[in-house]
Order: structure tokens, then C-alpha cells, then sequence
RNA sequence: UGCGGGGUGGAGCAGUCUGGUAGCUCGUUGGGCUCAUAACCCAAAGGUCGCUGGUUCAAAUCCAGCCCCCGCAACCA
């Protein structure tokens, strides 16, 4: 049976996570439960990129060698990963044995079949930082010579043998690939940027540096070192096995430190779906089909970008010292909220703010007073008026909303709409506390007990679905949601069936277990 | 310069593809309720939809020109 196969970027490990990290990572985490709701095996993979010149820099400044520190950096991902929540189902790193052997298996085969070639690879150099820019990236003036962005020295013309990739050749293919396949470029207005890229034609993409010592070494070519972003984008490959024992001759299941994943090349792809920020989306539509394309491979189904996050209305940056650190962010609002909040805040693909007020109002207005508060109004008539049990039948009241919410929301959710998911839960939540206000719940207890239970009976129905909504977005609170409604299963699994069907899944009778308050309000 | 995105009540956004009474959240003002996390509900005020011109019975929406903001241009999520 073919999985759902989802990624993230692997992300480079020349600094710690930060927000932007966390939100693909959160991103593709809500899609992953949300597709296993549905009943379907996904493979959820997210890992780190460990090669190049500025890990091996970062690691000469803290005096240890580059794989002990792409190692503890490598690590800190994967502990925030734990920390937000992420149910990834691996984790791949490109030191990784099976990574290095395919990516050299990858270079073989296209070296051996003409896609890739020797030629020579000419541009600015700067020594000191050993490393190449392109002439608009450079600092200074022409006639008085071009200087170095970084490190402010001259720079010089430098020619160095390289492997070129044969990337002009697929311009016609990649663009009739997205004429055909809508999707594959999401959303859509990020989707013009590339068309008009590739229209302009493309040039031979080096695959090989000289100069680089720490990466992947070019197996036909002694002193090469392979391009971090050829090396990177093969980790979806890898983390697969991709033909790992027919291309190396070796079978991964005893070897390297792979994470236990068990999902095959043949179940995985091709991926469904390639989570990426705005700013490597060429990269995964342009560089990434082409070289599949060369390995006779069927392409992804879709990238989608998301898109960035200023803070408090800056762009985020080292040198302003601005950066989110999410576990901060974890310690003072919880991981759940903080994962609805970066869902909630912007169109997934568009661009955004993060701001600490901004997360306060979210939190207090929609977490503490609509949803939570719901909740807690709700169970405590319950439990004040019925000793904590409903036992009427509610009569579905809500159903035709939930119904026509529900239709909207698995639509959403296949456009990566998360914003508009949330929405939509949100509507049906305030449109519960409008239910209660005009029924008054408080008064008919004296007046009409019997249809006091009825519109309890009904309110128990939206939080039910609530809480299977929610689910995907904050897996530990909407458990505890589920738990105060006194179910005892384990959420994850029954979500689906609750989600479509609230009352049909619902037993009269069940003794609901108010506890402590979900979204204490914050100051 | 090239390419791309955007300019909608005080703030943040949706609506633009498929023209037809301008919508949501926050904020402000007034009122209601008292079950609940000082939470909840109702109502009101507030917009010539960047500018100019065109098409049309009708334009935020289509077309042309202009102004302003932002992003990308081959290793920042």
C-alpha cells in the first residue's frame, strides 16, 4: 500500500532552530496526523543537511570537529521536535551511511549516462572565506575591485574544475510538467515566479566543488566534493532506501544510525508532498524534478512554500538579535498553543508576524474565551445540575453546521488551508456559545429540567467534534479535551469517526470529568 | 534593471480567477446575561476598496496607464 509521504526541509545546521524552523515543521506534523486520522499510512520524514563550508566554519570557532558539532546541533532539532509534538516517522541526517552511499550511487549512474559532465566552473573567490559569490552579491565597485560580502577582503576571478549537471535540458520538460500538474507548484501565486525562472532558460548546475572538504565526496572524480543542495535534496530519496541494495551492493537494515524507518522506496514515492519556505521553492521545483527526471523517477505531487515570519514587525535576523527561540515560546504558552497560534495567525503561504501580543490575544480570545471557556460552561451545568451525566439522546441540533463545516474543512485541509480549518472550528465554537446564551441553560434547569438536558445534550455534541478537530493542531490538549468528556480511548485513533459522526459515536450516559481549566487565561 | 507579490473602515486580514446591496477578527461606544476562565451574547458608529481613465445596465472585482510598499535574482523556515 502506497503511504502519504510528507517532508520538511532538512534544515541546515549552522545555527539553532527558530520559529521559521518550527512552523514547516509544525505545518507538516498537522498534515501527517490529519492524513492519519483519515486511516492512512503516512510517512512523515524530517531531518537535518550537515555538509558545506559554513558547518565546517561553525565548527572551527567552537574547536570540534564538524560531524561532532553538525551531531549537537542535529540533536537540538530533534529535541525541540519532541518538545512541539512532532510525530515524525524519521529522521535523516546526510552523514548518515545510507544518505552518503546513495547520493555517490546517484552521482555514478548520472555520470555514467552523460547527465553529468567535467567542465569548468569560473567566479569570484574570496579566499579568506573560502568561498564562492556571485558578482551581484558582492560588496564595492567595479573599478576599484569587487570585495567580499562577508569578511569585506578583496576577492579575485577564480576557474576551478567542476561536474556540471546537465540542467538546461529540462527547462521544456519541467514546464510542460507544470501545465500539466496545477498542484505541483502551491499556492498558486508563488507559482508564476517559477514559470517565468525556467522560461528564461537555465544554465548547467555545478554539482562539484574543489574547494569544499566537508561534504560528500565525488566517487569518478578524486578531490571533488559533492554541492550541498545536490546532496541535500537526494535525502527524500535516501530516507527510503531508494534502491539502496541493487545502486551499493549493501543492505541498510543493520547498518548506519538510521532511525528505525522501516518505509520502502516502493510504498513512499513518489512524495505527496514537499513542505518548503518561499526561499528554497526553486530549488525543490526547479533542481530537484530535473535531476529526477535524469534518474527516470516519477516527480513529487506538489511543493508547496509557505511563506516568512517578520517579528514584531522586523525582519527576523542574527545580527538584530531577534530570533524566536520556540522553546521559550513552549515554556510560556505550551507547545499546543504556540503550535495553533503560527497555524492560525496567517493563510498558510502567505507572509506574517510574529509578535508576543499577537499570540496573547489569540490565546486569551480564542483558546481561553471561546474554546476553553465553552467547554468549561458546558460541563459545569452538567456537572452542577445532572451530578456530571446527560443520558437524553440530542437530537442533532447542530448537524447540519457541523455537517456543512466538516465539508469545508476536509477541503481545506486538502488545499493546506490551515488558517481557514481553524476558522472554521472556531465559527462553530462561538456559534455554541450564542446556543447557550439564547438558550440559557442556567435558567431552564428550574423552570424545564428535561429540556435543559436536551441543550446540554447538544452543546455535548459540538465539543465532541471540537475536540476531533482540534486534534491534528494540538494533539496533548485536545486529548485532555476528549478525556474531560469522559471518553477513555485514545483520540488519535477514533478523531475520524467522531469528526464525521459525533453523535452516532456518542453513549447516553457517559459520566463527563471536569478537571482542571484547558487555557488558564494569561495577563 | 528583470521577474513576482501587495495597497480594502483605527489595526490585521478575506473577498478579485467565475462583475451584481463591502465581509471577518481585534479595537471603540451603548446594552443584555450571570452557567462559565472579569468569560459569553446583542446592537451601533466607522470604508468614495492606492490614483486616473476605459469597458459595462452594473467594477474592490475586467482592461490600460501611473504612484507607493515588499520579496526574489541559483545555500537565510
Amino acid at each position: 500500500m502506497k503511504s502519504f509521504y510528507i517532508t520538511t526541509p532538512i534544515y541546515y545546521v549552522n545555527d539553532r532552530p527558530h520559529i521559521g524552523h518550527a512552523y514547516t515543521t509544525i505545518a507538516a506534523d498537522v498534515l501527517a496526523r490529519w492524513k492519519r486520522m483519515q486511516g492512512e499510512k503516512v510517512f512523515f520524514l524530517t531531518g537535518t543537511d550537515e555538509h558545506g563550508s559554513k558547518i565546517a566554519q561553525a565548527s572551527l570557532q567552537t574547536g570540534i570537529t564538524p560531524e561532532a558539532y553538525a551531531t549537537r546541533m542535529s540533536a537540538e532539532f530533534q529535541s525541540l521536535w519532541k518538545l512541539l509534538n512532532i510525530s515524525n516517522d524519521d529522521f535523516i541526517r546526510t552523514t548518515e551511511t545510507r544518505h552518503v552511499k546513495t547520493v555517490q550511487a546517484i552521482l555514478t549512474r548520472l555520470y555514467d549516462q552523460g547527465e553529468i559532465y567535467k567542465g569548468f566552473y569560473e567566479d569570484w573567490y574570496c579566499v579568506a572565506c573560502e568561498s564562492f559569490w556571485l558578482e551581484n552579491q558582492l560588496k564595492g565597485v567595479a573599478s576599484s575591485g569587487w570585495q567580499c560580502p562577508e569578511c569585506g577582503k578583496m576577492v579575485e576571478k577564480l576557474k576551478e574544475e567542476s561536474y556540471f549537471f546537465k540542467l538546461s535540458k529540462y527547462a521544456d520538460r519541467l514546464l510542460q510538467h507544470y501545465k500539466e500538474n496545477p498542484d505541483f507548484l502551491s499556492p498558486y501565486h508563488r507559482a508564476q515566479e517559477m514559470i517565468q525562472f525556467v522560461r528564461k532558460g537555465l544554465k548547467d548546475l555545478s554539482v562539484s566543488r574543489l574547494k569544499e572538504k566537508w561534504g560528500i565526496p565525488v566517487p569518478f572524480a578524486l578531490g571533488h566534493t559533492a554541492y550541498v543542495w545536490f546532496d541535500a535534496l537526494i535525502n527524500y530519496l535516501s530516507a527510503t532506501h531508494y534502491e539502496l541494495k541493487s545502486l551499493v551492493g549493501i543492505d541498510d537494515q543493520a547498518g548506519s544510525h538510521s532511525s528505525s524507518s522501516n518505509f520502502k522506496f516502493e510504498e513512499a514515492w513518489p512524495c505527496d508532498i514537499h513542505f518548503v519556505g518561499k526561499e528554497i521553492f526553486r530549488f525543490h521545483t526547479v533542481i530537484w524534478p530535473a535531476m529526477l527526471m535524469a534518474l527516470g523517477l516519477p516527480l513529487p505531487k506538489k511543493v508547496f512554500a509557505h511563506g516568512w515570519w517578520t517579528v514584531e514587525g522586523d525582519k527576523m535576523s542574527k545580527s538584530k538579535g531577534n530570533i524566536v527561540n520556540p522553546i521559550e515560546i513552549c515554556q510560556e504558552f505550551g507547545a499546543d498553543p504556540f503550535r495553533y497560534f503560527l497555524l492560525r495567525e496567517m493563510p498558510f503561504g502567505a507572509d506574517g508576524d510574529f509578535s508576543k501580543i499577537a499570540l496573547l490575544k489569540r490565546y486569551n480570545f480564542e483558546l481561553a474565551n471561546d474554546l476553553g471557556n465553552l467547554f468549561s460552561r458546558t460541563l459545569t451545568l452538567i456537572e452542577k445540575n445532572f451530578a456530571g451525566v446527560i443520558r437524553k439522546l440530542p437530537k442533532g441540533f447542530f448537524m447540519p453546521l457541523i455537517l456543512e463545516k466538516t465539508k469545508k474543512i476536509i477541503e481545506s485541509f486538502e488545499k493546506s488551508a490551515f488558517q481557514e480549518v481553524l476558522e472554521e472550528g472556531l465559527a462553530v465554537a462561538r456559534e455554541a456559545n450564542r446556543y447557550l446564551e439564547v438558550n440559557a441553560p442556567w435558567k431552564l434547569v428550574k423552570t424545564d429540567p428535561e429540556l435543559c438536558e436536551s441543550v446540554l445534550a447538544e452543546t455535548l455534541i459540538v465539543l465532541r467534534w471540537l475536540s476531533a478537530l482540534y486534534h491534528p493542531f494540538m494533539p496533548e490538549l485536545s486529548q485532555r479535551m476528549w478525556q474531560q468528556l469522559g471518553e477513555s480511548s485514545k483520540l488519535q485513533e477514533v478523531a475520524m469517526k467522531v469528526f464525521r459522526e459525533p453523535i452516532a459515536t456518542y453513549s447516553p450516559g457517559t459520566r463527563i470529568q471536569k478537571q482542571e481549566i484547558l487555557f488558564p487565561r494569561k495577563l
